[in-house]
DNA sequence: ATGTTGTTGCAAATGATTCTCAATAACAAG
DNA sequence: CTTGTTATTGAGAATCATTTGCAACAACAT
């Protein structure tokens, strides 16, 4: 069984909640998407299995609450989710111009941002870094049509 | 005339846009007040002056644009904005407890995240960082129940 | 003053997310 | 492996923030 689907389950026993297929197929929808996925695009990718797009919001906060997914942006009206195995939390920059979304480390911001959770006694759960402005391609394109 | 008038209007002009009076009430609205706020708390707060709030709605992004105001942070499915004059930047502290917001300087972050930039090149335009987790009220109240 | 063009209020439309409810599936216990 | 209990599901309706169409109106350049 992997990783994610124990932790899952382990998640759903904590909280006296069943491990059902529908549960299964989202989770497993969510962790084969190698990019940003909102509700619709895990719908689509187990279209055809009988499992409702009601359910799979349900699923999703589940999958927050178990540390197997989080909130990544909200682009065009809609959230946006990336999981988490032991993936390195990361900064989203999101060009306003194409509306491209890159990603890089924030390895080094995380002790400044630990040290500050301390010092107001917060218990952090989820970073979540979001840089809007321009971006190199964008950028270029402006300086080649002056 | 108010700084932030006088930027507003710059950036009107600049696109060919008109100084109404709805816009500057919404604008004064955005600036009256001194926690996030909505849409409808704008509209709340000019209420009698006969401004729609189909026109606070589309005034907002005009001053996002204007560099005037900046979306804070998204709750309960709502936007929510902040203006920003000259005032240093922040981070969120979001309580998933009791849903309450904290915020804090992020003074020391600006130059580690410039410097992210500088090497991809990006042109930073606005910075958000959320952090989700359970602030000390919460976290207390929970250690006094068990 | 006046024409041109952007803007507004209003109401209707949109679209993501949530909810209702009767039918069904998990799972614990015997 | 039956059964009872309780959570869960699919389908479609309901919500609710945000957007849009449109005819009347207001900014502002000339």
């Amino acid at each position: 069984m992997s990783e994610q689907l124990s932790k899952f389950q382990e998640y759903l026993q904590s909280q006296r909640l069943k491990l059902t297929r529908s549960r299964k197929l989202v989770l497993e929808a969510a962790f084969s998407l190698h990019e940003h996925f909102d509700a619709e695009s895990l719908h689509e990718r187990i279209k055809g299995l009988n499992v409702s797009l009601a359910t799979v919001y349900r699923t999703l906060p589940l999958l927050q609450e178990a540390g197997l997914v989080q909130l990544a942006l909200r682009k065009d009206g809609r959230d946006f989710f990336e999981h988490i195995l032991g993936h390195p939390k990361h900064l989203h920059w999101l060009c306003e111009s194409c509306q491209r979304v890159y990603e890089t480390e924030l390895e080094e911001l995380i002790p400044i941002l630990e040290n500050k959770a301390k010092s107001q006694r917060f218990t952090i759960n989820t970073i979540n870094i979001h840089i809007s402005g321009i971006c190199w391609k964008c950028r270029k394109n402006e300086n080649d049509s002056q």
